[in-house]
This record gives C-alpha cells, structure tokens and sequence, in this order.
DNA sequence: CACTAAGCGAGACGGTACGTCCCGTCTTTCC
DNA sequence: GGAAAGACGGGACGTACCGTCTCGCTTAGTG
C-alpha cells in the first residue's frame, strides 16, 4: 500500500478518510494520465479535476505516481487469473493473450508509466512489486507447481524462471517497442518457451 | 542519435561542435546519475559539473535524458557480444552473464534511468531502440541464425522469440527486483530455454 | 465592541458564551503576540495555545487581530487618566508620562500590532477607535475644558487639538522610532505645547 | 533602501539589473494597491500586472511591503519641502497644508499602508523612517533651525520636538480617522502650537 | 597580425509545478 | 448540545527548474 496510512490513535473504523474522496481522485487521475500521458500529470490538475484540494492529496499520497499506482490496482484489482477449466497448457496460452489485450489498451499506458515512475522512485517500485506483480507471480507459481504435479510441465521446472520467460517478454515488447504485442507474438514466445530452442533432432 | 544535430551552416566539418566539451558534460552527467540517482539530476548540475553554460547543454542536447543517453552509450560502445570461439551454445549462456554482470554495476543504474524515462518520453525511446536495443538485438539474431544453420538451435526457431526469451528476462529483473540477477539466475533462464517446459516423458 | 454578536437564539442572558473560555482564548493570543509578534500570529496558535477548538475562535471573533483587540482593552480597561488631586497642568505631565511608560512595555507592542493591523482592517480600525481611542479623548477633553473654565488653559483653545498636540507625538515615535519613549521626550513635547513656538520677544 | 542590493562581483554598471522591469513592476504594484488595497495584494497579481516572472520580485525584494515602499518612494522623491519665498510662518503652515492634501489623495492610501506593514516588519520600518521620515524631518529642522537664528522661533526650542508637535498630529489624524484632514484642522494644530495652550492672561 | 564573428560562461528572465501554511467551513465524536 | 479535534476546498507563499535570452569574454580562422 503505498497511499500514506496515517493511523488512526484508536481503531477508528467509522472515519477511515472518506472513500468517497479516494474515488473521485483515483477516477481523475486515471482519466488524466490516459488522455494526456503520466509526463505532464500535475498534483494541481488532479486536484482540480476531482474537485478537491491539494492538501487533500498531499495528506493521503506521497506524490502523483502512488496516485495512479492506486488508480491503477483499482481498475484490476479483482481477477481470477487461470480459469480452472479447459486444457491445462492453453489455459496458460490464454491467460498471456488476455494480459497482453491488456497491455495493448489503457491498462497497458498506465503500466508504463508506472514501470517509468518507479525505476526512479524506490517506494513506488516497492508498491508495484507488493501489490502488482508478487500477487500475480504467486497465483502463476501455484498454477505451474500444480501442472509440475500433474504431469504438464517438467517435473524439474523453476515456476519462477517460467514465469520469467512467459511473462518478461511482454513486458519488454510492452516498454522496448520492438514490436506489437499481438496474440501472433504472445503465441511465439509461448510455443517456443514449451518446445525450447536447442535442436534435440 | 538523440543529440541534437543542429546542422553548421556550411559543411562545418573542420570544428564540428568541441568534443572536448562532449566528454566534460557527459562524464560529469554520468557522475551526477550515478551518485544521486536520475530523479534528482539537473540540467543545472550538469552544467555546473561540467563548467559549462547551460546554453551550451540545450544547444547540443533537447533534454537531461538525451544526454544521460549519450553518457551511456559512450561508455559501453564498443564490444564484440558474441566471441567467436568456444563452444556454440555456451557462448550464450557467457554472454548472458556478462550482461547481467554488467546490470549488476553501474550499467544497470544508467540503464533503469533511461528505461524509465524513456516511458514518458516517445523520442528517447526511439534512441534507445535504435542506439542500444536494436544494435544488440541484430548481432544476437545474426548468431541465432547461424547457430540454426549450424544445427544447434531448431531450424524452424524465431531469433526473434529467443532474443526476447534469453534477455526479456534479464530486463525484467533488473527493473521488477524480483531477484538478484546472479550468474545462477542466469542459468535457470538459459536451461529452462534451451529445454523447454513441456515435459515429454 | 468587535467580537461577533451571534445572537443566542433566545435572550438567553443567563449563559452568554462562556466567559472562562475568552479568558483563556485572551491570555493566549497577548502571550503568543508578546513572544513571537503578530506577524506569526495564527488562528491554529491561539486555538492550540488556549486548548481550544478552531471553531470556538470563529465563533466568537471575526479575525486574529479582533482576538488581540479584546486581548488588549482586557489588559487596560478601567482606570482613571486624571487622577483629580494634585497641580492642574502637571498632572497632564503625569499623565502622559504613564502612558509613554506603558508604551514603552507591553502595551506598546499591542497598540502597535493593533494600529498596523487597522490600516487593512476598516472593522478593526472602528474598533480600536470606539473602544480605546475615543474613551481617553472624551476624559482628556473633559479634563481640558474643566482646565479651560478655571483659567489654566487658554480659553479660546479647541481641547481635541490639544489632545492632538500632546497624544499624537507619543503614538508617532511609538510607531516611527525616531527616538525613545523617555520621560525627557515627554516634557520636551510639553513644555513646547504649553509655550507654543512662535518667538514673542 | 529596502530593495535587495545583490552587488554585481564587479563594477557591472552596464547591467545593473534593468530599471525597466523596476519600473513596471513599481507601476504596477501602485496600481493594484491603489485599487484593491494593501491587504488584498499579492505577489502573483503584482507579477501578473507587471507581465513579470513571480522569482523576478523576490529577486528584487524581500517582500510585497518593500515592492509598496519603493514605489511609494519613486512617486514622492523629488520635491522641495519649504519654498525659500514668503513669510517664514506662514510657509510652514503652507507646507503642513501641503502634506495633508497628498495624506488626504493616494499617497495617503498607501503611506497607511506601509505604516501599517511597518508595526510587523522591523526592516520595512527601518527602510520608512530612513527613505522617508529622517530626510524631511532633516529638510524641517533645518528650516526650524534658521528661523530661531532669524528670531521667528524661540531661540530656546528644540527642533525636533516643534516637527513631532506639528506633524505628528497629521499622522494621527490619517491613521485614527478621529477626523477629515482638512486646512481647518492644520491650521488649528499650527496656530495651537504657535501659541501655546498655557493661559498667560 | 590584427579583426571579426562564433561559441562560450554566466546568469537574469517569464513561466510552471512544487510542497507548505493558513484561512474559514464542515463534520465527527465525545462529554 | 456545545466543544475538541481535525479534515476539507481554496489560495498565497517562497523555491526549484525549465528553456530562452542577453551580456561580455575568449578564441579561432580570415583578410
């Protein structure tokens, strides 16, 4: 969580600092960096937008980027991310082409500027971790130990180095530009990453 | 080339623009990033590092990034990726490590500023694509398609793919943090690569 | 009187705003005006100091310098100016000597404060009129004319130019500087105003 | 002088900070104080009027009081306080008659103000009675000075005390508002302190 | 070999965003 | 039901950099 916990002295549940508020400036800082990109985002302009001071902001975030890290968690909080049914390995092919559609749309926009932000911003890079990418990591792993015990995957496999090489490629199209990450690609890097590239004739 | 080209108005040649005054402000550049990091650096420390007017920065560069830019390249030029000798496949695996190597060091430090800016900056990122990325990523698909004419790797591979199966995952540690890029790290990768991870029975 | 009416609903004299509260809200704001001036005077200071809410000060008071306003005729509200015993004209020497010594301590401070204040403050500057300056005037005046009709004054004098003579030359070096508020200054400016300037031979 | 001085490391005097943005900015300043009111002022408006960068001002000067005092200065500066021609009395009276008609215009307005900022700001003060006060209060005791030795004034008065009997008044009256300062009431405070308020029969 | 035009350091300028402080209002909780 | 506590929208503050500009000074290449 990287919005600024200021707790309160008892267990003050009744007033928790207005949910009402962070909505409104969740929803105008995702509506901002999307129309006109993370580079020119202004505490001032997400301010105005809301509706709301800046103190207001200032009380509750560090600065613009753990404003949209929490715009950003809000819009996909929620999600299973292998639906248990249906072949095992294509059920992984799937979950790729979904989060790649994701990263080709806002999603995808939002996530680069947080990668950017955080690369300069040790606390933000923390909460993308924490928040982001760890609880995905861990659903995968679970996915990839269970196929590991039912016979789809190596049994020697590192769930952590296969997610690395299912995953980081979409990251690096994503941010590189080398190219469109289209399913054709996502289909490419999974194909190869199941067959390997060593010539075994 | 993401400096600025501000063509002499003749064929200028003879005194095409110091390097004497290059190699000051990108050394005192690639000082100030490594030492406060590129969040804080400052077409003014820059400047000031370099005993330079600031005129002189924004006459040759359009922005703090385009010079880190430059810094960077200028110090990691000039090297062959892929030694010719030894063994075809190990080679790799070598030369993977020496990239991870050198993410480990300062390289690595340079390297996250500029992804990151590069997010927010469309003509950075064109920079980097073409200055570093896309050098790099041509002799390694040169070396991929030899090996695969050479029977080491399938012949029906993408070197596409493999680049960004072998690398990707170097980049995304480096910026996620999700581990240490050790030469183990390394390994894992490389291994799971060349086997696949798909078991076959 | 420039605290806020806020009429109670009802006549409802038998509890008209807590008196212990504007002593306590009083004290502070002359302690925290003596200390730190009334420049770094705040609404929150006074509200902390006193160990009160902010909305007790709004509720009673218009702004920071009524606050010191009350602060200050609660200091110096009832005493007799011109003690009725004793020689006619030097009892006015006495008299201005007590209030040059007055202001030469705390009292000058506030006034100060206050007559800066009232050259932005309309509302203050009535106040301060109504409640400090034209009380002394009325007894000064009194006092001269008494002193007109029993021959110690010049009977065709006008006793609010009088007042002007003697008064206005301790608030101008009170604000100006020009000198200290000493007892010698006091005598100068009225033993002049007794002879007048101009040369009779 | 209140304007901050930031001495050229040399004798720089071809560009001694451009008396053009002084001008404008002075212009401006007196303008919107003019208007609006001291109060009310603000560096914003005054850079904004002044088509003025904000650090441009604080540049220049500590504060907004001390951009008020130098403009007020640079309206008031050259004039000679007592004709040499004429009665020597009466042009005192003429003088006093003088200064009360510019408190009764703008200048009043803003002498009021920069009194008022003065009681907060120990600098300001001291800029007021250096720029303003001590060289007309010189200009008189000179002039007082010559008329004791001409025999129009006692030869035993004391030159300051007759400036703070007759000026202090008009000071009075423009911040108290106990009155209009009208020629009525100078030529009251001066024939009052022409004679005397001591009964001589 | 002097002259002149350029490139340079230095730093002021108009501007924008920052993060802080205080205002005066409001809402919640406690006594 | 009034008071403390303190969050809220608003706005000015003074600072930090931005990218542009104008100064003299240095210096290199030409006449």
């Amino acid at each position: 969580m990287l919005s600024q916990q200021k707790q309160p002295k008892a267990l003050n549940i009744g007033r928790p600092r207005s949910p009402k508020i962070d909505r409104k400036v969740l929803a105008a800082a995702a509506k901002l960096v999307l129309s006109d990109g993370f580079g020119t985002l202004t505490m001032d302009a997400i301010a105005a937008e809301a509706g709301v001071g800046r103190m207001t902001l200032y009380r509750r975030w560090p600065n613009k980027a753990a404003i949209v890290m929490d715009a950003f968690v809000a819009r996909v909080d929620p999600n299973t991310l292998f639906p248990s049914d249906g072949d095992y390995l294509e059920t992984i092919r799937l979950q790729m082409r979904t989060m790649a559609k994701a990263f080709r749309g806002e999603d995808g926009v939002l996530i680069r500027a947080l990668l950017g932000a955080a690369q300069l911003d040790p606390d933000l890079a923390a909460a993308l971790r924490n928040r982001w990418t760890m609880p995905r990591r861990k659903m995968a792993a679970e996915y990839f130990r269970e196929g590991m015990r039912q016979g789809y995957l190596r049994p020697d496999a590192d769930p952590d180095a296969l997610i690395d090489l299912l995953y980081a490629p979409i990251y690096y199209r994503l941010q590189m530009g080398t190219g469109p990450l289209s399913n054709a690609y996502v289909d490419a890097i999974f194909d190869h990453a199941m067959k390997g590239f060593r010539n075994d004739h």
